[in-house]
DNA sequence: AATATTTTTTAGACTAGCCTAAATAATTAC
DNA sequence: GTAATTATTTAGGCTAGTCTAAAAAATATT
C-alpha cells in the first residue's frame, strides 16, 4: 500500500526528474513539498524501500521504473478528474487544481476505467496537458514557448506552464483558451514582450513572462 | 479542521445514535470501527475537543449540534456520490459503497454543490437513502420494515437496511429494485418467511432474515 | 452487601510524518 | 590544498492514531 503522502513525494519526484535535473536533489524537492529536507530524507528512504525510488546518500534520488508507472497512474487520475471537473461540472479551468489534488487518491481502478470511457478517453486535460492511457503511456506533442518562436509564424495554444488561477484568469479575461491561435504581429526584443493577435481577432500586448508560460505547436 | 479518521467516528456516532442507544457506547463503537475501545476512548476525547461530540466518563457519548451538521454534510456527500456512481458511470448498487466511502471525504463546498446539481438534486441515493439537502434537511418517509407488514398487503420498496454486497447481489437476481411493488401472498409465522410477488411478475420466497432488511412504504 | 464479571479508562509503547538542532559530507573560494 | 560555505543526513522530539496490559468504575450475581 502507498499513502498519499508518497504519492505526492512520488509526483514530484517524477515532475522535477522532467524539467529539472537528474538525479532529484533533497533541498529542490524539499521546496517543492514545502517541507524541511530532513523530512524529505525520511521520506526518501520510506520510498526506497518500497523500491519507488533508487536512493543514495549525498547524491540525489532517480524514480524507477516501477515508481515512474506509479506516478502516471497519479498524474492520469489527476488530468481525467480536472476534465471532469471543467466538462461535466462546469468549473473554470482555474478552479479545479485544488481539488484534483484531492480525487487524484482515491483509489479504484474501476473508477478510473469509467471516467475515462465517460469523459470519452480525452487525450488531454483542460490546461491542454497530455492524459496518460492506462498503460501510462501519453502521446506527447512538441511543444515550444510563445516566447521562443520566430516572428510571424502562426501557432495553437496547446498548454499553460502555469497553472495559477491569476493567470489562468488572466488569459480568459485576453479571450485565449487552448487551441486558440496565435500569431505575433511584433516584438521587442530587448524585454521579449510581444503583440499578438488572438485567434485572427484580437490584438494584445503580453509580457516575456506571460509568453515564457504558453506552450504552443507552430 | 477535521480529519478523516474524525469524520469517520462523528459518522459512526450519528449512526448509532439513531438507530442505537442514547448514549453512543464504547464497546459499540469499537465494534463498528473496527478499532479497540481504547482507541476509541482516545477519539472522543478528541471529538469532545472540538465541541463534536458530549462526553462523560463511564457513561458514554452524545452528538453535538455542530457534530451532527459535519455528520450529516458527510452522509449527504456520500449519497450524492452513489448517485453520480450509479447514474452517470454505470456502476451496479453494490459496487459503489467502498468507492464513496473515499470520495465522501474530498472537501470542495463548490464541488458538493454542482455535483449536486449535475445530479438534477436527487433527493435519495441508489439504496433509497434519503440526501441531506445543503441544510442538512433530509424528507423522511415513513419505513417499516417487509417482516413487519402484514399480510396481503401491497408494498413499494423504498430502501434497504442493508448494503452488502452479497444481499444487494442476491436482489438483483430476484429482480427487486428500489421501487419495485411487493405483495405478500403468504407468510410462515413460525420462521418468519415469506412468498412475494415482486412487481406482479415473479413470485419469490424470501428468508425473514431478508425480509428485515427491506424497508417499504405500504 | 460482598463478590464476580463486564465495561471503560489510563498508562505506556508503536508507526507515519513532520520538526529543530547538530553533525557530516560535498562543493566553492581563495 | 586548506578554509569557508552549502547541502545533506542523523539524532531526538512532537502529534495523530493505533495497540496491549493494567487499573478503575459500573453492573450483575448470589
Amino acid at each position: 500500500m502507498i499513502s498519499q503522502t508518497e504519492e505526492n513525494y512520488l509526483k514530484a519526484i517524477f515532475h522535477l526528474s522532467l524539467d529539472g535535473s537528474q538525479p532529484v536533489l533533497t533541498n529542490d524537492l524539499a521546496a517543492k513539498m514545502n517541507t524541511k529536507a530532513a523530512s524529505v530524507t525520511d521520506m526518501i528512504k520510506r520510498l526506497s524501500g518500497k523500491g519507488l525510488v533508487a536512493y543514495e546518500k549525498y547524491y540525489g534520488v532517480e524514480i524507477t521504473k516501477s515508481g515512474k508507472a506509479e506516478a502516471l497512474t497519479i498524474i492520469r487520475k489527476h488530468r481525467l478528474w480536472e476534465k471532469f471537473l471543467v466538462d461535466k461540472l462546469h468549473f473554470t479551468w482555474d478552479e479545479v487544481h485544488e481539488v484534483a489534488e484531492q480525487l487524484e487518491h482515491i483509489q479504484s481502478s474501476m473508477l478510473v476505467a469509467k471516467l475515462d470511457e465517460f469523459l470519452g478517453y480525452p487525450k488531454s486535460d483542460p490546461h491542454g496537458e497530455p492524459i496518460p492511457d492506462k498503460n501510462g503511456r501519453m502521446t506527447e506533442v512538441k511543444q515550444i514557448r510563445l516566447s521562443e518562436t520566430h516572428a510571424k509564424r502562426k501557432a495553437t495554444l496547446m498548454a499553460v506552464k502555469n497553472d495559477s488561477p491569476a493567470f489562468l484568469k488572466y488569459l480568459d479575461k485576453l479571450g485565449m483558451r487552448i487551441g486558440s491561435s496565435l500569431s505575433i504581429v511584433n516584438k521587442t526584443e530587448f524585454d521579449g514582450s510581444q503583440e499578438i493577435l488572438i485567434d485572427g481577432k484580437k490584438k494584445v500586448f503580453i509580457s516575456r513572462d506571460a509568453a515564457e508560460n504558453l506552450l504552443v505547436t507552430e
